[in-house]
DNA sequence: TTTTCATTTCGTTATTAGACGAAATATAAA
DNA sequence: TTTATATTTCGTCTAATAACGAAATGAAAA
């Protein structure tokens, strides 16, 4: 039961919910997720390895960045239905559309000092 | 968005989902839940809340108790969604399995005075 | 009406969670 | 190898949560 009491723990904090529906359009490194959330990058860290250790995404080293990513498959029947829930839900949310519009349009690649 | 993550919250305890999963074996009474969850009925009064404000469970008056009963439909589609998830899911965890057993052979009543 | 008793509310306490900045780490560039 | 920089870890602070017992509430029984 502790498994999924844990990831409905993971999944009741806004900010890791936003970042799951951007890492839906496309990964992105901790800079770029600091720029949006505006958050410091050690609580964006925080929620990514959170993130990271309940098997919903994972790191991908690329040049001097960490990007990470959804995982579209899992073993857990838990984390496999409600990411698959988390795809449908959301997408009109205007936090979530203004957060997408920020990662579709890069404007946050010069804040990542690419 | 807060819709979402306030329902994930209220499913990320374990007595609340320990609730949820006998109140879908049939409606009990605080004084029943108190003694399967051996909690106080103040703790066990303050879950049944939080299940109620959150559009999970009601409340029926029946003689000297209040009986809690889990709503079989929502206009939430994320309450919906997760309580029809919650019934397929945990059916063979041993607590549930224990505390299924509890409700099912009626030695709480007792308990409640009856 | 008064008493009884199931339940809720209130006040307190201990633990957990989320935020930050500073320091540490690790990798790429010079 | 040294420097630069993206990310993580650590320590700290504040706010939220879950637990309890005691007191309050409210409906049924006497």
């Amino acid at each position: 039961m502790d498994n999924l009491t844990h990831i409905f723990k993971v999944l009741s904090d806004s900010n890791r919910i936003r970042i799951i529906k951007m890492l839906q359009v496309r990964s992105l490194c901790v800079c770029e997720l600091s720029s949006v959330l505006d958050l410091a990058y050690s609580t964006v860290s925080k929620h990514l390895s959170i993130l990271q250790s309940a098997g919903i995404i994972y790191t991908e080293r690329k040049g001097k960045w960490s990007y990470y990513h959804l995982y579209h498959s899992s073993d857990s029947v838990y984390v496999s239905s409600l990411l698959s829930k988390l795809r449908l839900w959301l997408n009109e949310d205007e936090q979530i559309l203004s957060d997408r519009k920020k990662v579709e349009n890069n404007d946050i690649n010069e804040i990542c000092g690419i």
